[in-house]
DNA sequence: ACATAGAGTTAATGATTACTTAATACTATG
DNA sequence: CATAGTATTAAGTAATCATTAACTCTATGT
């Protein structure tokens, strides 16, 4: 399965405060790029495509505000995450940051534990937008486009069919009881015959015409390419 | 879609903060109500539904740590912006109150400015619904122009009629609930009947006599060519 | 080999959901 | 205030989905 991890890429002169955020970070489970300067910021956002930019402000080649002013230019970074990091609690700089298109401005010192919960909430807003599209193999499960696709071909299942397809594609492999099918897909509140879940399972294996449901006797089902 | 102004709430239980807050917002342009505790900002709040809530941490009745536990416990303010702002710059509560669901943290005194950039910051960001023109394949959406052009031919769709299709186009193939749909085009406190969507998805269909509306039943409707 | 239990299959039914059309209510404009 | 263009509701129809029931298949233990 695809989790691609989030990129963030940190731009600071000061080894130390690159170590400390990248560790932090890193920990998380992002995956951090560095960089010391303006100009090689510039360079590794172009190439890494980042979800997040962290950008001093106060940096040799280019400052932070005019990496941030290039890069907003730039269809490429429209929607990207920017957060300035300064020493500098001028009021000025930090209005100017802010109105140059970043998304938050952090006054050095500022302690790991704020800093990485002000990263999370900015992605946890980014987040909602985006559904998670379960890719295994071959076969793409994408919730948001409700579409499921073998190969090249789309399939299209019904809701309950999809519903039920992606809970079990979420943990490849896992068993899932039967019950706990009733309970995620149909709610634990409504009753439904015993022949329901077969029925629905046949559907999706006739539709996806592909054997990656596989069953488990007395058990139940587990996903399986 | 929304042109409305947007609707901020400011709790604070110093009446001179709110003076300030409310002054400053209001010449920004926003609508602003305003509540002097905990109790009475969760009454206004599921009254009015604001997209900005302002919550001092420390009122009477209840705090502004609790309040938003509150709110982010009910649907409706999922996707409410949220920020604090406190005297309290412990950083135990900064944490707390992000990871409670906030969407910044400022901390007092604060000079207008910076609050407003803030603010006009988070509002930034979600408006990634920013007037653009859409093309598709064959075919052009102005917003602008109010104009849907097939081909080369220009054809004339009512203002709903044209949201609809505008919001579906925004991101071609994503499924949009109807849920979301009403919520984006008529607005979250409109109440319309059931099938009001459905004559308008229809009139957009027979107008443009390209089928580039798909139905997915039980879900919503994506925009597809 | 047979009984049995669990799962697979199929078709039929009832329930949902959407489509369509027409009628009515609303709103801006001259 | 009349009108045209829009928006919404209502009501009937069509489509498709979910569920059940009845039956079949298959593996397992005796």
């Amino acid at each position: 399965m695809e989790t691609k991890a989030r990129k963030v890429l940190i731009a600071d002169d000061e080894p130390d405060i690159l170590e400390i955020l990248k560790y932090n970070l890193a920990n998380e489970g992002y995956e951090v790029i560095t960089a010391k300067d303006g100009d090689e910021a510039l360079e590794k956002a172009r190439r890494t495509l980042p979800d997040l930019v962290i950008l001093d402000v106060m940096m040799p080649k280019k400052t932070g505000v005019e990496v941030c002013q290039l890069l907003r230019a730039q269809a490429a970074f429209k929607e990207t995450l920017i957060i300035f990091l300064t020493a500098v609690n001028d009021e000025g700089t930090q209005i100017r940051g802010l109105e140059t298109g970043a998304d938050d401005y952090l006054s050095k010192p500022i302690s790991p534990k704020v800093f990485l919960t002000r990263v999370n909430a900015l992605f946890r807003r980014l987040n909602k937008t985006e559904a998670r599209i379960l890719v295994i193999d071959h076969m793409t499960i994408d919730p948001e486009r409700f579409i499921v696709k073998v190969g090249e071909q789309e399939i299209v299942l019904a809701k309950k069919e999809f519903e039920l397809l992606y809970l079990l594609a979420l943990k490849p492999g896992r068993v899932f009881l039967r019950n706990e099918i009733l309970n995620q897909v149909w709610g634990n509140d409504v009753i439904v015959g015993d022949r329901t879940i077969d029925v629905h399972i046949r559907k999706i294996r006739q539709k996806l015409g592909v054997d990656c449901i596989t069953t488990v006797k007395g058990v139940g089902y587990k996903f399986e390419l």
